[in-house]
DNA sequence: ATAGATGCAAAGAGTTTGCATAGGT
DNA sequence: ACCTATGCAAACTCTTTGCATCTAT
């Protein structure tokens, strides 16, 4: 990753400013509205090149393609609603887990994803619609 | 799910007697030691009916497509090694997460993973090699 | 006998790659 | 001027689907 380009520049603040992970699709989305002829593939591929650098984690969710993220926001969780199947940042962290691994393994880093209803979906309220193929039970 | 076939059951069988998660390759090649004509499609059509029905879960970890588990193995987490990809059982929970959702919000499960080193692949130790086009940090 | 299940092959969806061109340095 | 980065389209991989056939009930 050598030049700085529109697109790049682009694919970098679309990402950084958003408050959720990004799909590429959507990557694509919010950075064609400064660079317009922004193509799916260069959104790929600087995806691949900002993760090698470190600059944004890819975020998995069943069912889902990845997602990318800022790699420079505070260290936090994700918690998807199996109703309306939206994400939403959880800052907390039940911390000390490498405490977790069999022993003689290092423990460097950690992922945890939380599933329920998000304050939407609480039994009792009407929530939201699913979106449209979301799965049910993929976990 | 309605009828007992020999591949349905040589599906379930790969994957309950799996002691970790299979890719839906795996599944088909552990299964045709039994049933020799299978056929990938049926391989993920029982994948999706074992899911809707609760007998499997789906394991996603980032840079690879999903895995599946047992759901009647006790609740447990994974570990993936960061330098030989493979992914590990961690039979411990931190437990008490429903505390580290936002106000409003209800938590019906969660999944964690750990990435870290392996005890073959401490420092200073030769470990095992990265399996062939394995990415390095899709995290 | 009936309707679900299977195998094959084709179709889809998401991602990657080859190649000619544009553009940063 | 050089060489990386881009856009487009083709190629790939993984998963799903249509359809004729098989088979559990």
């Amino acid at each position: 990753m050598e030049r700085s380009t529109r697109q790049r520049t682009a694919i970098r603040a679309a990402i950084d400013s958003a408050n959720r992970p990004l799909s590429p699709q959507e990557v694509l989305a919010s950075a064609q509205a400064e660079v317009s002829g922004l193509g799916l593939a260069t959104v790929y591929r600087n995806l691949k090149l900002l993760l090698e650098a470190g600059e944004i984690l890819a975020v998995v969710l069943p069912g889902d393609s990845p997602r990318y993220e800022s790699s420079q926001r505070a260290h936090h969780h994700h918690f998807q609603c199996n109703a309306c199947e939206r994400v939403f940042d959880v800052l907390a962290c039940p911390g000390n887990l490498a405490r977790l691994a069999p022993a003689g393994f290092t423990v460097e880093d950690h992922e945890l994803t939380l599933y329920g209803r998000c304050a939407d979906c609480q039994p009792g309220r009407v929530g939201r619609r699913r979106p449209t193929g979301a799965r049910v039970s993929a976990r």
